[in-house]
DNA sequence: TTGAAAGCGGTACCAT
DNA sequence: ATGGTACCGCTTTCAA
């Protein structure tokens, strides 16, 4: 079996207590007491038990990490950042999928409550209220969704469409059309909200051709949608939607970006794989995992500041192959 | 603060071993004091500490999953199955991301020893020594990498070789090329094995165009030598390759699979998304990460059967938009 | 069937 | 500076 405190302590001649300062607190040890202590816990590779120090400490080292679908392009680049950070502190990481449904999402978090030091919970799907409730018995951050006055980080999803407009306006678009996500989802809100009033102020035309759903299939579904609205552009609500379309677009024979342009959001990683490239606006993944475990770490240790800090993370134009000049006239639809 | 065993205990007046049993073996405690029990439990929300309980019993519920790169489009997939067995099984999952160093992966498994009942390693980096010794420490499941007898689970890669190599033989190819992915990876050894097998004894000419980095810049990288080796058809050791290969032939002008057909291997979501869809050697992530999972269980449980079961799980060829006809000809390398 | 008590491996307070 | 010791919350003998 592995060591114990008491091993090191025997082996070295010294108490339990001198064992643990050794660790803990170095300083407040004699150096030659130290010394003697470290050599041991060396030769015997001992391992302070962290599920024995958190007993007593009620600290785990540990911190849950809630995805809705890790299997969804986004999230392994931010559940990377998040991993990486955490590593550097000295913290694990306890990763939950909650397989985009909101009961498990609160369940799981219930459950592993008493595992962790808070959570850090990535887009989550519960109500703001069962959120709320789920902050008052553990400290949470909340990653691209915000409710209240409970700290999170979300991206600057307005100023995204401010750059993906001026840039479609730039090109000289002057009708574009937006594929909404799902209805439920608060960074849809976000991101329709800023279409509406940024193409209104920049004296563009918007038109939207409802929800659907955030994938490939959404996508596909919504492209004759789009060409039907004789607009020159699209932005797509995000890439999977994009990807969608280009894959429509191409097998209707439809230009891209001759015929039409298309601006998509989250920058995935396929999104620069495919041919034509997705233009698309990127939100800084690492950067989002990095300061969730950040911004979770402080409140973990200053317990005073119970407001909630909310952090805005810049989001930025990518511009590849899918966006071009406007044509003097919009591609015929199906139905002209 | 969360109610404990103690307050239950004294609520329902009650020692704390009742509480324990009520919750542990229901079926030793008088249905009376059972319910009585249960109310209060019920009444408190009471949900025992998985962290004290680890330290009595010696069992975490927690296992360890540790991948090389979560960011990696194989990996999100095995981990969710992972995950979602997991859930159903009562166990929490505490990934770790090693970067792809093998230094990193065997500290990270060092660290966490103590906070998980046994390991997941997914495709692990580590030496088969290093392995080895882990091993001796905690239980330990290998995903797509055999080391000795330790338990492990891979795929039928030499199948899907036999299968990508009949497919394209069946449409008349003779010549095939055969990307290779990173000289140290086991599973690249496999794959290069089985294609010069299979592809002797099927008759076909099997060229090798060297390793490269198993993402799309070495596929984009490879494609030049790929055609400079006058084949009709070419295999990447992954799906990533054959997606770089697809980009680099088209800025080429040469047509997919007009000119060349393109077979991959993983089966990554973005291979579907993708013009013309990548034909591809699925491997079944979710089996795998699921089967992963209950092979862990099954060694913890029967702590009698130290000899590793080593499984293999099927492949399957994924016919799609790269793979066509043998053109009469191969395409003109630049040197010709 | 139930309760008392001894750990599990540390931490931290209190003396010394 | 060091050692003794009472917990942390739960499980698990061992008696009763």
């Amino acid at each position: 079996m592995a060591a114990t405190i008491k091993d090191v302590a025997r082996l070295a001649g010294v108490s339990q207590s001198s064992v643990s300062r050794t660790l803990a607190a170095p300083d407040q040890v004699r150096p030659e007491t130290r010394e003697r202590v470290e050599r041991v816990v060396a030769q015997l590779g001992y391992h302070p038990n962290r599920i024995a120090r958190g007993l007593s400490t009620g600290r785990t080292g540990t911190i849950g990490f809630v995805v809705p679908d890790i299997a969804n392009p986004f999230f392994p680049g931010v559940v990377k950042a998040a991993q990486r950070r955490s590593r550097e502190l000295g913290l694990s990481v306890l990763l939950a999928d909650s397989d985009e449904d909101p009961a498990t999402e609160i369940d799981l978090i219930r459950t592993l409550t008493k595992q962790v030091d808070g959570f850090v919970l990535c887009a989550p799907r519960a109500s703001d209220d069962e959120l709320r409730s789920v902050c008052d018995d553990v400290p949470v951050v909340l990653l691209n969704r915000r409710v209240g006055q409970l700290p999170s980080i979300i991206f600057d999803n307005a100023d995204g469409i401010r750059q993906a407009l001026a840039h479609l306006a730039a090109l000289g678009h002057r009708r574009v059309a937006y594929v909404a996500g799902p209805r439920t989802s608060w960074v849809n809100r976000e991101r329709l909200r800023a279409v509406r009033f940024v193409a209104a102020s920049m004296g563009l035309e918007a038109v939207e051709t409802g929800n659907v759903s955030p994938d490939f299939e959404g996508g596909v579904a919504s492209a004759d949608l789009v060409l039907a609205a004789s607009v020159t552009s699209v932005i797509a609500y995000n890439d999977m939607i994009g990807l969608g379309l280009i894959s429509r677009f191409a097998a209707r024979g439809v230009k891209v970006p001759d015929d039409i342009s298309i601006i998509g959001f989250d920058d995935i990683p396929a999104s620069a794989l495919v041919t034509p490239a997705l233009t698309t606006v990127s939100q800084p993944k690492d950067q989002c995992g990095r300061v969730g475990i950040d911004l979770l770490v402080d409140r973990l240790n200053e317990r005073e500041r119970s407001g909630g800090s909310r952090t805005s993370l810049p989001t930025r134009l990518i511009v590849r192959a899918t966006t071009g000049p406007a044509r003097p006239e919009p591609p015929a639809g199906p139905g002209q």
